[in-house]
RNA sequence: GCGGAUAUGGCGGAAUUGGCAGACGCGCUAGAUUCAGGUUCUAGUGGGGGCAACUUCGUGGAGGUUCAAGUCCUCUUAUCCGCACCA
């Protein structure tokens, strides 16, 4: 058996591409419904057997809503700005812009060879001038709204990269993309804040349908921190302002630590007699690099200032102040009141330097460790708040604080602002002038798109500056505000940029005068299912929201939340179960798989292979059962049969319709096809179906096996195309059955099984149990002591 | 260290959410077709016992709740992922 894929699919292949039955209507008074996934970076490597797992599960989706009425937005892009495309460049000595096209044109055909209904009028491209001038666009409102500003700021520096990376992009120390060294920089960067967004990033969560665990990264990532900030004043007289989430325990405070980075260390130069110590443990801590500094967490180190002391501003007692990198300059307020009795860090910090301990909340043994449970707990040895629980006293701390006028409650969040700029070539320019009497000058809108100018180089400086630094042709230019002589920001926008607004674009993807128009986006928005990875929920995903919580203030977009639903799928791995990775030589290539198998069987498998949420490995066995699987589908038609309706299978079909409807919703294709596949085999013992059977049999598969469907409705001349059919209903009355096996235990224990009315009464079905001969003989001469009947499954007796 | 998830046959995985564990597929065994291999078809396939009807054990491990536990609770082990001195 076996049937020609290569020439079915390339056959309706073509059709599609003349007919574009997939093309999203604008204007359209059909519901819309709006499917999206990760569009794609065009690597030089090519489609990966991940990418079609994700875009064939939102496929399936889209090609089913369009057959239950829905006008379908399922569009694909490229997001095709980014450092492989340009150390490709640098290294072939080819331009970037034709690098990525050719792989966009080898992408396309891949992804066309699936069969997937990516309506391709919309395809954009983040690094077209006609889409980019979007991009620079929203930037200069950020700008404009001041959430765009440039900082002075220690960046994480990527020693081979010669690049400044966000601190997202710093994995264990090292550059995410190429494994150097990541050592720390003092550069001015455009920077957003993102941080302004922080709360209702976090708060929005609960409107949207996110799968749970992507909910509670996002969380985690912005950190949010309910406590106080307390002012501390010193013996230099400055007053010294720390954050704790624990203001209760101010009574235990027994030291204060300042970051090494803390400006205050600069301002008591001359108070403290130790200062060399003092600046030799800061530059030592300044050449650490994020890594070390982190790596060397178990061994607090510090060093004491001799000369300046705080005052505890509840017992006005002195207090010593250190410095040691275990506190963090870029959190809460870069110091902190150490209460070792209470914090596992301060309680290490204190019995390495010998200082007290005091316990204010009772319950533990603070000489042997940090009693940190803040749920329970009573105050002690703490004035006015002894006998407390804990969760009062801090509120009565907080009070007394603010009438004191020397603290507030505060709420901080581990979320920081991101670093915008990149000293690279292939990113969008950021569209800001410096002119010396001026300062930062934002281009007027009509000179965007600010395009990228041709040079002979694409490496960046050994300083670290962008390769547009050296264009000083471009460079150099007027201040659009004054029109004296001044000079463009040579840096680029991040990879992040062009991808934190693609999915408005799709609404709308040709318009010269908007990023879209208002209809289109009070149509479009928000999506409907987005797919994607779980390595893009902190990064992408949150600065996605972010830019479209900003255009939805400044009136651009109509809803606070981009992404109504959003899933993620696991990765496919190596045979083995290992990750796939070209050193590993365990990786798949799909063109292999589509010319073996079939685009189908390829769509099937991936459908097939597992939870979709979970990680599955690759297996090239298992991919047979689905191709035989087509098989027997191609051969169905042998077995038409008169028949009214679906014949003998009447409530197979309907249970299955019910089924597959319901399984493709929720991305549970794999149960989907193997109900398709209980059914086939039903039909197969039948040796016989219907006409209907075998049109909603087609039609249930049509999103799965979308090529091998259309052939056999038309080879059948059941008239049109399958994809303009419509979605087979079923029939609530049909899925029921009359008489149903029950089972039958005793204590527990299966002991046989019963055919009885599906609607039986509890005494008929216990009645109809007590006389099978079987569990008569094992009920006799026992006592009864009760029976549980529970309605189409099971009898149980209890007894002695 | 903190947070999250997962653990079911030889393998990938199902299980209406507390109700007949192992759907569906792979693999394997036997038979048929074939010169042979492949394909296809038929039957079987969690472990132990039995010629058999059947019986017993069984969802990482140990307890518990319940008429009934893969599913709920407590403890525990292993693996994966995320964050990592966040005061």
């Amino acid at each position: 058996m076996g049937y020609d894929f290569k020439e079915i699919e390339k056959k309706w292949q073509d059709k599609w591409d003349e007919l574009k039955p997939f093309a999203a209507v604008t204007g359209s008074d059909k519901p819309k419904f709006y499917a999206l996934v990760e569009f794609p970076y065009p690597s030089g490597a090519g489609l990966h057997v991940g990418h079609p797992r994700s875009y064939t599960a939102l496929d399936v989706i889209a090609r089913k809503q369009r057959l239950s009425g829905y006008n379908v937005l399922y569009p694909m892009g490229w997001d095709a700005f980014g450092l492989p495309t340009e150390n490709y460049a640098i290294k072939n000595k080819i331009h970037p812009e034709i690098v990525t096209r050719n792989n966009i044109a080898r992408f396309k055909s891949q992804l066309k060879s699936l069969g997937l209904s990516f309506d391709w009028d919309r395809e954009i491209n983040t690094t077209d001038p006609d889409y980019f001038k979007w991009t620079q666009w929203i930037f200069l409102k950020l700008f404009e709204h001041g959430l765009a500003y440039k900082k002075e700021m220690a960046v994480n520096f990527c020693t081979s990269c010669k690049c400044v990376l966000a601190n997202e992009e710093v994995v264990g120390g090292v550059c995410e993309r190429c494994g150097s060294e990541v050592i720390r920089k003092t550069k001015s960067q455009w920077m957003l804040k993102i941080t302004e967004y922080a709360e209702r990033l976090l708060s929005d969560l609960d409107d949207v349908d996110y799968i749970e665990r992507v909910k509670t990264q996002q969380r985690n990532w912005i950190g949010r921190s309910k406590g106080a900030e307390v002012d501390f004043t010193t013996t230099a007289g400055d007053t010294l302002r720390i954050f704790t989430t624990r203001p209760d325990t101010l009574f235990g405070a027994t030291y204060m630590v300042i970051a090494p980075e803390h400006p205050l260390i600069d301002k008591w130069r001359d108070k403290i007699a130790n200062f060399d110590a003092v600046a030799a443990y800061r530059d030592e801590a300044a050449h650490k690099s994020d890594f070390e500094r982190t790596e060397v967490a178990k061994d607090k180190t510090g060093v004491k200032l001799d000369g300046v002391e705080a005052i505890n501003p509840v017992n006005g007692r002195n207090i010593p102040i250190f410095i040691s990198d275990y506190v963090l300059i870029s959190y809460g307020t870069g110091a902190i009141m150490a209460v070792p009795g209470h914090d596992t860090r301060d309680w290490e910090f204190a019995k390495k330097f010998n200082v007290p301990i005091i316990e204010v909340v009772k319950g533990g043994n603070v000489e042997e460790a940090a009693f940190t449970d803040c749920e329970t707990g009573i105050m002690v040895n703490s004035g006015f708040l002894d006998g407390l629980p804990v969760e009062e006293a801090k509120k009565k701390i907080v009070a007394w604080l603010a009438e004191k006028g020397i603290g507030e409650e505060k709420v901080t969040y581990k979320l920081r602002d991101w670093v915008f700029s990149r000293q690279r070539y292939w990113g969008e320019p950021i569209p800001i002038v410096h002119c010396e009497h001026c300062g930062y000058v934002p281009l007027p809108v009509e000179e965007l798109p600010l395009r990228l100018p041709e040079i002979e180089s694409y490496e960046p400086s050994e300083d670290g500056s962008s390769p547009l630094a050296k264009i000083d042709s471009w460079v150099n230019t007027t201040c659009p505000k004054c029109g004296a002589p001044a000079k463009r920001e040579t840096d680029t926008m991040p990879q992040w940029a062009g991808s934190s607004w693609y999915f408005l674009r799709y609404c709308d993807p040709r318009n010269s005068e908007e990023l879209a128009s208002k209809e289109a986006l009070d149509y479009g928005t928000p999506v409907d299912g987005y797919n994607g990875g779980m390595e893009h929920t902190t990064l992408h995903l949150l600065y996605s929201r972010f830019w479209h919580k900003f255009l939805y203030d400044i009136g651009v977009v109509p809803t606070k939340e981009p992404y109504a639903k959003r899933t993620s799928h696991g990765m496919i791995l190596g045979e083995g179960g290992e990750k796939m990775s070209k050193s590993r030589g365990n990786v798949v290539n799909p063109d292999d798989i589509v010319n073996e198998y079939g685009a189908d069987t390829m769509r099937l498998y991936e459908m097939f292979i597992g939870d979709f949420e979970k990680a599955a490995p690759w297996s090239s066995q298992s991919i047979k059962g689905c191709k035989r699987f087509l098989d027997r589908v191609y051969a169905l038609p042998e077995l038409l049969a008169e028949g009214e309706g679906y014949g003998k299978l009447e409530k197979s079909f309907n249970r299955t319709i019910k089924k597959v409807s319901e399984d493709i919703m929720s991305l549970k294709a794999n149960t989907a096809i193997a109900a398709l596949m209980e059914l086939l085999n039903e039909i197969a013992a039948e040796k016989a179906i219907t006409a209907a059977g075998l049109k909603a049999f087609l039609i249930l598969l049509n999103p799965l096996a979308p090529h091998i469907t259309e052939e056999l409705w038309e080879q059948n001349g059941f008239g049109g195309y399958i994809h303009q059919q419509s979605w087979p209903e079923y029939d609530e009355s049909k899925l029921a059955d009359d008489v149903v096996e029950i089972a039958v235990q005793i204590n527990g224990k299966l002991r046989g099984t019963v055919e009885i009315p599906a609607d039986a009464s509890d005494a008929d079905a216990i009645g109809a149990a007590k006389v099978n001969g079987k569990i008569a003989a094992e009920l006799e001469g026992k006592q009864i002591i009760k029976e549980i009947f529970v309605k189409g499954r099971l009898v149980n007796i209890v007894a002695r």
